[in-house]
Order: C-alpha cells, then sequence, then structure tokens
DNA sequence: ACAAAAAGTAAGGCGCGCCTAAAAATATCG
DNA sequence: CGATATTTTTAGGCGCGCCTTACTTTTTGT
C-alpha cells in the first residue's frame, strides 16, 4: 500500500509474477520469472535486489524467492486491479477474454486506484442489478453490431447525420 | 495513423501538446509546449527533432512550430484517446471532471485502441439510449451510494454478506 | 545599431530497464 | 567423487527521456 506508490511499473510486473509462480510452487525461481516475463535471467538479478531492499520479498543469492507479508499485500493488490480491469472488459464491455487480458496487463498500471473502485462499482451493478444495468447479453451487445434500433427513438432522428463514423 | 503506432508515450504527449497550443495561438514555440508539459525547454528540441524526422511538424531552428497534414491526423488520433477516456470516464462512471482529465492523461498511452472504440460505443450507448443504459443520473450514481435498495431482489438476499465494503 | 534579454541548441550526466557475454555457484549423474 | 549441465550473478553496454550547464542565435529597447 504504502509501498505501491514506489514501485515502478516493471517492478509491479515482477512483484505480480512472483505472486502468480508462488501460488503455483510455494516459491520463485529466477528462471520462471523471466520466463514469464519474457525477459532474460540476468534482468531479474537487479529487479529482486530492488524488490528485496524494499522487504517485499525474501531473497537471498542462489536462493528460493518467496513474498514477505508486506509483499503479498502490496502483490494481491496489484492482482486486485488487474482482475478488476479484466473482469469490467469482459462483463461490461464484452471484450474478448484474451484480449481483456492483454489489455488488463497494459492498462493495470496506469490507471488511478480511484478509477478501478468506480470500474468495480460499475460491474458489480451491471451483474448484480442486471435489471438496471447493461450487460453485454442485455442490450449493449446488439446495440453494438446493429445501434439504435429503436423506430420512435427521437435521438436518433436527429442524430443520422452524426450517427457512427 | 501508421506513425502513432511508432511514437513513445512522451512523443504523444509533446504531439498532443502541439496540437493543443496550436488551437489557441496558430504555433507553439518550444517554451510554450516545456511548460505545458512541465519540461524544461532544452528537453524539448529532442523531442521535436525526432517528431520532424517523423515529418509530423514543421520545425525549423528560431522559427515557428506547426503541425504537418499527417502530424495533425495524428494528433487527433491522440486526442480522441484522450477525449474519448474522458467522456466515458466522466459520463458513465460518473467521475469528476478533473480527476477524470487526470486519470485520461495517465491512461491514454495504455488503452489499446480496441478498447478505446468499444468505450465509445458504450458511452454512445448510454448517452444515446439512456432507457436502455446505465448513466450516472439514471441508477448507477444512486446504487454507488446506497447499493442495492431494491426489496425484492433476489440477488440481494445471497449477498448480504459480500454487500458494499 | 548595439548591448541586454530572451529563446534555442549542444554536450554531458543520470536513472531506468533491458540486453549479451562470461564467470561463479549449484545441481545432477555416471 | 568429479565431470558436466544448469542456474544465477556479475560486468559492461545501449537506448530512452529527462536533467543541468554553457554556448549561440534572435529579438528588443533606447
Amino acid at each position: 500500500m504504502s509501498f505501491a506508490e514506489t514501485l515502478s511499473a516493471s517492478q509491479e510486473d515482477y512483484l505480480e509474477a512472483i505472486f502468480h509462480i508462488s501460488e503455483e510452487k510455494k516459491a520463485a525461481r529466477a528462471k520462471d520469472i523471466a520466463k514469464y516475463l519474457s525477459v532474460k535471467a540476468s534482468s531479474v538479478t537487479g529487479a529482486l535486489r530492488i524488490l528485496a531492499k524494499h522487504e517485499l520479498i525474501n531473497y537471498a543469492p542462489y536462493d528460493l524467492i518467496t513474498l514477505t507479508d508486506t509483499g503479498r499485500v502490496v502483490a494481491e493488490e496489484i492482482v486486485y486491479r488487474h482482475q478488476a480491469l479484466e473482469k469490467f472488459l469482459v462483463n461490461v464491455l464484452g471484450i474478448d477474454q484474451a484480449d481483456a487480458d492483454a489489455a488488463a496487463c497494459k492498462m493495470e498500471h496506469h490507471v488511478p486506484k480511484a478509477i478501478i473502485e468506480r470500474l468495480v462499482k460499475y460491474a458489480e451493478y451491471v451483474d448484480h442489478c442486471p435489471r438496471g444495468g447493461v450487460s453485454w447479453e442485455s442490450g449493449f451487445g446488439y446495440y453494438c453490431k446493429h445501434g439504435c434500433t429503436d423506430k420512435d427513438c427521437e435521438r436518433c432522428v436527429d442524430d443520422m447525420t452524426t450517427q457512427v463514423l
């Protein structure tokens, strides 16, 4: 939390990678991280030292890498942002799952926390009260393909010129 | 368009700045750009040369800076992304105008084009067909503050524990 | 027209984040 | 156990984007 602000985007990526790898294997090795992030192993070392300096990971040369308690909190916060974003893209905007994941990766470091919270609320609203919200299925998807099909829609009358693009 | 992919985030910022300054003053000077981006004047020179190399601006030492036709197209594309994002944040998510602008600045370089298009469509849908969409006024704002107030909402029964936060 | 002020440029430095190549530590196997 | 393979680290380099300092060019005021 207090550390999250001082981490660069790539450092967040490293922490996130360690979190995910640790979930599967109990501990991460430099090689796993390199592979996960499509980076050379030598690039990992420097990043690990930085994260260790922030006390986010337990790290000793040639040893296994684990998250500290603080590190886990920060990592979970990062993962949360990613998932919230992805969920929004899929459930509200109807983005394809794979595209949404890729987009979330790109965006996650640059969306202010307040926006993430609002996104979550919105997705929750749409999901929770579909009668009020606009899910992909309940109208937006159709609109996306066919535009407004309401013959009596008074907006359409004025908008015929500016319509679509 | 074809150039937009090869511009770094900061180069996009420079182009965007030139675009906005040009709108007010017909032409931009390095000093204006520096001020606009909170960067030293000397930092501007390098950026200008790069943009000039890409033929996005007309640039000669000690002369006024203007956009080329190509440059204007690219700049408008960048501005479009910014505005689409901002509009979405304000009109759909109900983010405060100033916050939305700041957030859009941070995000605009990192949101894939396909997502922007979808965002635009969604905002358009909400705006165009408020009866179907969820604008801030038509329900989401209220939900944001009070949660689901529908006594008969079957979702709420299960969700009482996970409700709000 | 000619100093003074303003605007622009050049050169060199710094941090970041990645790379390659090579050395060092560790793991594995006959 | 020792040779070999694997993993990790070090060392050095590169591009980007910003900075500062010092310099050149242009504009301006009297």
